[in-house]
DNA sequence: CAGTGGTCTAGACCACAGG
DNA sequence: CTGTGGTCTAGACCACTGG
């Protein structure tokens, strides 16, 4: 008899994923423990371990310990989005980035985004309001609140050789957040920004960073029509 | 001298994320090789790989064998989002779910949809229409094809008792796909089934899964007005 | 060519939770 | 209480790629 020989993890996953597909293993179904898999596919049990603990990463297994590792019964599809910098993202579409800051200022912030970032109302924050474009077209509009409290040194950033949104990855690291996509119509003034009709359907991304308890930055990134944001499964 | 000891791959990784947030390695700088690392912080290896190789995976570090670990001079956030089937997303927010189906054919499908899934436009798919809801009142709009040449069962599946997005994913596996996410103004047809005014923006997803080579099935998801995807970075 | 990360192994101990 | 996954270790070899 020739045992298979599964010598890497990518091999051992590979495996997994095909007994999966080919429906030996059933979703709901429970399979052999990391010892009896390691041994039935001659290799040690740290390498099953990577390619099973690597599947429930992705949601396609679920492991308990004591109750072992089952095929997801609703494989919840983790779809890894890559919030990149604008400019790459327009670079990468092979166009010229460019970008202009629209408006700027040192003033307090309307009560829903101090709330939001849980900042006094009565402390200013830098306002910034940047077009961004690519091969001269408006591309996305971007709209921020920074908290001066935790990023003094952009009083003095005048923005226009890096964007704000580069400016801020490089100066004000943070340590989570949170996103949300929607969709909304355009503003009369979102709409002359970006050269659309007002009520065009935009894409509109929402981010809210934090170092450690302080909020760093929030900002709203309104996209021209016809913006998708696109990842693989 | 008492040497900090970190034994666990996480607290190595605190340890590494503090260095990075306290500036004390910054974006694009070197940082000390594996070996090295080990040594300092009094662990193995592997111990600190396991550490660096998942803040590379959250895009936080840039990994390359011989040039060694860097700090990401542009930190791409990588947000992962849970694609679940819709019922779990409604039942989530406290809401009481319900489907209906609202359209079924089994006919060609038009020439961007064959096209796109790479199946003869001669073949016969199945369409769906279906509409969720949550709490009785519209939440989205769901259009389907999939192919019966992958699915023959689905042909005989009636889809009262369980949605067809949900029969799909226990049904129907599938090795890879495409998702995009955009927003569009609602269609005539689009405003009175979700019962939102025309022209309202809408959060879309577009998703198109395979099994090895063959198109699974191809769907569009239209969300009412005010829909949000969210996550954490 | 040589340094770095990538991985595998065998063995060990541990934490957790199911029964 | 016991089986399962979770992790750590020390050592080894390998693959890639910068210089």
């Amino acid at each position: 008899m020739t045992k298979p020989q599964f010598r890497s993890w990518q091999s051992v996953q590979e495996e997994v994923l095909r007994r999966i597909h080919a429906r030996e293993w059933t979703p709901g179904a429970l399979i052999p423990n990391e010892a009896d898999l390691a041994e039935e596919f001659g290799c040690s049990r740290a390498t099953v371990n990577r390619a099973l603990r690597t599947l429930a990463e992705t949601g396609l297994l679920d492991r308990r310990r004591k109750a072992g590792t089952r095929v997801a019964a609703q494989p919840v599809a983790k779809a890894t989005l890559d919030i990149s910098v604008i400019r790459m993202d327009v670079e990468a579409r092979g166009q010229r980035y460019d970008h202009q800051l629209t408006d700027r200022a040192t003033t307090r912030p309307p009560m829903a985004v101090s709330a939001a970032m849980q900042a006094p109302t009565t402390s200013d924050m830098l306002f910034l309001k940047a077009l961004h474009l690519a091969d001269g077209q408006p591309y996305a509009l971007e709209d921020r609140w920074v908290n001066l409290e935790v990023v003094p040194e952009a009083s003095e950033e005048r923005f226009d050789a890096i964007s704000s949104n580069e400016w801020l990855l490089r100066h004000a690291p943070y340590t989570h957040g949170d996103i949300a996509f929607s969709a909304a119509n355009a503003t009369e003034g979102e709409a002359q920004a970006l050269g659309c009709a007002p009520g065009a359907a935009l894409f509109i991304i929402d981010r809210l960073t934090w170092n450690r308890s302080k909020a760093v930055t929030k900002v709203r990134i309104v996209f021209a029509p016809g913006h998708q944001m696109r990842t693989v499964l």
